[in-house]
DNA sequence: CCGGATCCTAATGGATACTG
DNA sequence: CAGTATCCATTAGGATCCGG
């Protein structure tokens, strides 16, 4: 049995949850769409340049849909796609486990 | 509401289980305690000095207890504690989520 | 058998200043 | 408002050799 080509889905899924900022900023677009200074007021402690980066990935990795709204000045919204939301589950499931023991 | 510091241990928890390698240590010791080279055996992509390193962090964040056998040569036994066997629900929701979307 | 020590590279995180 | 660009420090990941 070879783990470390039997489980690549959950390895990826894994590394994107993991790194900084990305659960915060799922979290929050979990309480519906958002703007960029939305977002970083927000989570104040997050550069901007970790929030565009992360929302690039986020962007890329199909959990996130950018809108923009061709108004003046331009407004851009996130919003998680489906499979963004379908991430609450595994969020709580984290969030219970870290309550319970970190 | 400032999400950065309202969820450190949701964080901390995300970061220790995206760091690669991490998850699938912790799924091949849900099969039972296992031995320095059961686990590279199970995991060979992974080079002596990842497993070390791993074996060190989770130890240390409680996950897993070291036992030494002082036979010769010495048997060390690797297990989870009760902190990590919990961890196994976090691990199938991202096992889910990662089969359903990746 | 179970690592430790060393060395190296790539990736990540972050501070700051600037722009259409 | 919604980012870019730049630079820098830290960390993660990995190859290789060594030792009790």
């Amino acid at each position: 049995m070879d783990y470390s080509r039997m489980c690549p889905k959950y390895e990826h899924a894994a590394e994107l949850l993991g790194k900084k900022w990305t659960g915060l900023i799922v979290r929050v677009l979990m309480g519906g769409p958002k703007r960029f200074k939305d977002m970083k007021e927000q989570i104040p402690d997050m550069s901007d340049k970790m929030l565009t980066d992360r929302m690039k990935e986020l962007e890329s990795s199909g959990l996130v849909k950018r809108t923009v709204y061709p108004e003046m000045p331009v407004r851009i919204e996130y919003e998680l796609t489906e499979k963004g939301r379908d991430l609450e589950d595994v969020i709580l499931s984290i969030q219970n486990w870290g309550e319970k023991w970190m």
